[in-house]
DNA sequence: TGCTACATACCGACCGGTTGGTATGTTTGT
DNA sequence: ACAAACATACCAACCGGTCGGTATGTAGCA
């Protein structure tokens, strides 16, 4: 990193081609994606993309940077951290993920679990890029569950569990790719939630109904 | 299902096609392997290749099938059905998945789940075909989730329960892709058998250690 | 201020290789 | 003999990537 002098203004062709690529490769796949296809979705020429990206792998890779640093900033300023009790913040935490499920399925779905299925065995700078975003992410979450299973007097491994909460988020994506429909994420998130409940030995459900 | 005339006797072209494809495309993606790469694999011929499928997306299609036909025989007669209690068969089922995970990522990972991934938007025929192998199996499930849920007195929604299962075993084969070794999905394995000892009021846990 | 020197950002025509797919044989089982 | 099962040869479109060039700074110096 450190490319760009301070913050760029205006949105050059770099940005617009890591957004245009956020949202088509969720839509339709690395491979599937063509360089021209990203060219013309971000409004720039093919001079452009190699003048920033050395190759196509490594706007796959930077995109997954990109969308590392977006979404840590979104769950960096929600509202689930508020809560007092940190069992509370970590159900906040579930229930925010299912609010975040909304309109068609390549614009709730991560970016980073789709890539890396595709290019885990291709491009060792892809697969870190996407695995730094998914398991910092979940990194996030540790200290949250750590409190609550010290206050709880409950025996967790809160790195694995917090690993575990992505694992069912990236799973309930694909069944509902599958599906055609969100159904499958909302049980699955439901299933989450009530996994942590049982685990912490809570039994009230605040959240929708299953 | 249903096509092959009677049963053929030597592996033809259209069966070690579809194999291959099964190895191929989970290694390495379906749009990254090409019609050239299949049919080297197979040891056969383009003209082989387009006599049994009309389209390269045909061929991921009928790969799906046989994905969900090979699959459900080889879970048709594996032990887990033994046990006369419901709920252990379900545990059985869930130790028995995790048993399944050796040898290289690609070796135990989902062909139904990495395929859907990437062609959901693209083709219909893939994803139904996809979409049904994955659900086919999870009903499987909801027999012995039912009985115990009514054995011992558990208000669970059986087939969503089933689903959530496979959820959880698709969303870690995408962690362990990103972080290169099985250690995420057999991690998440533990947590689901965890989620449904809980859910059942059972407490042992005669599977491995996390 | 005004000129030179150089860097960055971007353009779009172009290239060679690869791709999915086709047209036309030849072999094989019955 | 005849159709199904395969092989061989080939094609047009498309792909990732290159290249020569331009437009717009901006730093240095007199």
């Amino acid at each position: 990193m450190a490319q760009s002098p301070s913050t760029a203004r205006k949105p050059s062709a770099r940005e617009k081609l890591l957004d245009a690529a956020i949202i088509l490769i969720r839509q339709s796949g690395f491979a599937a994606t063509s360089v021209d296809d990203l060219c013309k979705a971000a409004g720039v020429t093919k001079g452009a993309f190699f003048h920033h990206f050395e190759s196509k792998d490594a706007l796959g890779a930077a995109a997954a940077r990109h969308w590392g640093d977006t979404t840590s900033g979104l769950f960096a300023s929600a509202p689930y951290h508020d809560p007092a009790d940190p069992l509370d913040r970590v159900l906040a935490y579930i229930d925010f993920r299912r609010d975040l499920i909304a309109g068609e399925i390549p614009e709730y779905t991560c970016y980073a679990g789709t890539l890396v299925q595709e290019a885990y065995g291709a491009s060792v700078d892809i697969r870190d890029a996407c695995a730094s975003a998914i398991f910092e992410h979940a990194k996030t979450l540790e200290a949250d569950i750590a409190e609550a299973a010290e206050r709880y007097g409950v025996e967790v491994d809160a790195p694995s569990l917090a690993r575990h909460t992505q694992a069912v988020l990236q799973g309930g994506f694909i069944l509902s790719k599958a599906a055609g429909n969100d159904g499958p994420v909302r049980e699955s998130i439901n299933h989450l939630r009530r996994y942590v409940e049982l685990l912490f030995g809570r039994s009230d459900s605040p959240g929708e109904t299953a």
